[in-house]
DNA sequence: CGATGTACCGGAAACGTTTACGAGTCAACC
DNA sequence: GGTTGACTCGTAAACGTTTCCGGTACATCG
């Protein structure tokens, strides 16, 4: 492997020279500089990265860490694909790497986490899928590690965020559904305490309220983000001795699920029971009825992402002044053929 | 942070000796051990990977490169955790760190993969979504780079791979079909020049040839591996003049875009039309008709390209003695709804 | 008692890079 | 013509770790 030593010794200058060159230091003849570019694209010569890691102690890649866990909102791995990219297309700029690191399903997140800070193998990181009270944000703070959550968590402390507008989208399908009759109206949740799962509740809480709809318990669905938590829902809501005429799901697959349930009871989704999804994803228009759900540019949301943590980074701060960001992504409502029933 | 300069003066004993005791060299006392390693986690003292792999050329961390390409066999839900999973497992034991490695939408795969490999931030690489000619193969053999491929390939080459049953679980569709009474019966494959698609086609053509059926170019119908691309292969088959009464699917999630497709021309997908999809999903049951597909352990294929891997590492070759591996994964059908029907 | 061997440990070099520092050259200026 | 400054470049230290080499202490053996 070539290192900068032989590129110095290649072109009879010192490593020196050669080290200022290839970072576009001031000090260093603009004739000698391209001589070293030209020698470096010929020989190909790339800078070894633990080398340059242990003199500036800084690696160069941030890390974007994901859970396994089922309940996580976008369990499917296209969900992330799209939000990589965004963030990609910031760190690109400022030769950055993005590694992602999942957590084993055997694993504790927060040992996970600490394990991988403690290598300094990242300058950064992403979490996502937050917990309600979350530790690795504590873990993060007192280490240091700049970082964003992608979701918010109770735990207090200064960290910027960004989440995806769980609690307005809740609220504003229960406006949606009151406004088409329905009044008796169910929600589906994680039984975690993944924060997003409160958020959604909250959301639920409020729409209802602001409709002048009391809020049962009883409504509340506690079911895995899943197919197969669908078709649970499914079961639950056919259990019911009043039956809701509609229901609210925070994770779009399980829409497959409770399709198929309400199916099997000879109902039919979209006419004997309103459903509204929260994300729309590639299938969702596939589905019959098509799944009313609400669009985001998961490119855009890596964006800012991307963007928001280098804000707080040192290095690159002064590139995006806007401080610590918490922000709740906005979603835009398509509507389907889910949600088209009236009730009687 | 706390190096292992801090722990040596803290312990009054050298760096040598610490590094020894830490890394279970024979020659340090055992009592003095005891006590680094009594120090070490009392002061969270955790090796600087960056210094560890300077001096030794090694990394401890394995990338595993996953393609933004649509028609790479798992793009959407979770094949890839699954895989991870296992893939974690092994490492686990031998303190390497995955990490994975999403090449951009808009960067071309083989660029990625030298960019990584240039900066030597891994010691091996697992490639997935294999071409048919992939010079990335190429590129990590000359840089000699350890490596194995979660898809096969036509160059030429020694190499491990790792790679589903493409070939048979087409063929043996079509046997499968042809017991129930079909004779004309389309495949859908991408379009692009990912391998996967020339591995099923085959199998399609040699089923097709077993069972004494002509193979019809015209029943070769190329798509997008997603629910998009399933819509446009019902599209395509309500075009054919003389509809062929059976499908097989390269890829599961298309199921529900031609579901819908066959819905809408007032047919019963699985009645109308028997359709085989590729692996079973999380939500293969919970379709309309439930889909027959085949079965794979996720989290065993993980497990089997990482020891297949380490087999290939010197530093690890001695505990996995199983040379260079090259393994067609074999899959298990599961009967669903979908392919019940009889031609008339 | 000298020689040999063993067990343990300290010293120092090395990995590849960045960067502070100083030194050299040369033109411009008083 | 000496002084100053700008422009380049070489030298060397430093980052944190591993590992080779040698050295001490002590026991064993002939």
């Amino acid at each position: 492997m070539i290192g900068i030593k032989h590129l110095a010794e290649h072109l009879n200058v010192s490593i020196g020279t050669v080290s200022r060159a290839l970072n576009g230091r001031p000090d260093v003849n603009e004739e000698t500089r391209q001589r070293v570019l030209a020698a470096a694209t010929e020989l190909g010569y790339v800078a070894n990265q633990s080398g340059r890691s242990l003199r500036q102690g800084t690696t160069n890649a941030i890390g974007f860490m994901i859970d396994s866990d089922e309940d996580s909102a976008g369990n499917s791995d296209n969900f992330f694909r799209g939000v990589f990219d965004g963030v990609q297309w910031v760190f690109g700029r400022h030769n950055l790497d993005l590694v992602v690191l999942p957590c084993a399903t055997d694993e504790d997140p927060y040992q996970y986490l600490s394990r991988m800070v403690a290598r300094r193998i990242v300058d950064a990181m992403i979490i996502s899928a937050t917990h309600r009270k979350d530790r690795r944000i504590d873990l993060l703070n007192t280490a240091r590690i700049p970082f964003i959550a992608l979701g918010r968590s109770s735990t207090t402390g200064n960290y910027p965020w960004i989440d995806l507008d769980f609690e307005g989208i809740a609220s504003r399908s229960i406006d949606r559904l009151v406004t088409q009759g329905h009044r008796r109206i169910a929600v589906a949740v994680p039984s975690t305490d993944i924060n997003l799962g409160f958020m959604f509740l909250d959301g639920y809480k409020a729409g209802l309220a602001r409709n002048g709809i009391a809020f049962d318990p009883g409504l509340v669905i506690r079911a895995k983000s899943s197919e197969q938590g669908g078709y649970q829902v499914g079961h639950d809501l056919l259990a019911m001795p009043e039956r809701p005429t509609a229901v609210v799901l925070i994770y779009e697959l399980m829409a497959i699920g409770l399709y198929r349930r309400i199916n099997e009871a000879g109902l039919t989704p979209g006419r004997d029971l309103a459903i509204i999804g929260f994300r729309e994803a590639p299938q969702s228009r596939f589905l019959s009825p098509t799944l009313t759900a609400h669009r985001v540019s998961l490119r855009d949301l890596g964006v800012a992402l991307g963007e928001s943590l280098l804000a707080s980074m040192p290095a690159h701060a002064e590139a995006y002044p806007q401080g610590i960001v918490r922000k709740i992504w906005p979603m835009e409502l398509i509507p389907g053929e889910s949600d088209a029933a009236v009730v009687k």
